[in-house]
DNA sequence: TGAGCATATAACTATATCGTTATATTGTCA
DNA sequence: TGACAATATAACGATATAGTTATATGCTCA
């Protein structure tokens, strides 16, 4: 999607914004959003995958998909959950460059 | 700064990325952040334009500033804060993008 | 049908943080 | 120097949420 030119956010939109960031500003979720990146996968296995527990997790889940970003489908007995929204790589990427960047300057402060 | 190509980040680094999430999941922070992009701007400036507290504001001015968001300068008796980091409205702008696209489905499931 | 598995939910404790009020600190200027 | 202005900090109450434990729900298959 092609983003519009930068404008100021309304205070509503503000809000919205923000929550969307509360909902990344956990590790356990970023970890969960990695795993799936993979690939869909079942609770257990995220579980696993994240070295929690079943309920932990399922809450985390499920406060992901109420944000939009990960989606679920039933298959009999377990469900499956995938990344339903591609922009939050994205905005990975975006903060660890900041980041790299403003260690690389600590860095250079030493040199 | 170019991105690397995609890879998953170390659990370290997945709570530093979650940090600098948490810091953005306020939205006064981002009020303060938006009122920022117009320039720098003193402390009782930035208290009037998000209409909150003095104490409040420096408050959250200091979390942005330990977060590398923003910068300060002291002139005489005030203090100017200032943007630090650009990326800040990427971040925003990506979010945007990514919750409209989202409630224009919504819409279209009323169409 | 009933045992067992996968997932979701409820209840609870512990911790974090927002906003407020009060006060400390630091600088200006008459 | 002393009053005042700008900013920072401390202390506090209220609220939110992460993780745990226990249990409910719902599906499968013998």
């Amino acid at each position: 999607m092609k983003m519009n030119s930068h404008q100021k956010m309304s205070a509503e939109a503000v809000v919205l914004v923000a929550a969307r960031f509360k909902v990344l500003a956990e590790p356990l979720r970023l970890q969960i959003l990695q795993h799936l990146e993979n690939g869909e996968s079942s609770v257990t296995a995220v579980t696993k995958a994240v070295n929690s527990t079943q309920p932990n997790v399922s809450k985390h889940l499920k406060i992901l998909q109420d944000e939009g970003l990960v989606a679920k489908r039933q298959d009999g007995n377990t469900v499956y959950y995938k990344i339903a929204d591609q922009s939050i790589f994205e905005l990975c990427e975006l903060v660890c460059g900041s980041l790299k960047e403003r260690f690389t300057e600590r860095i250079a402060m030493f040199i």
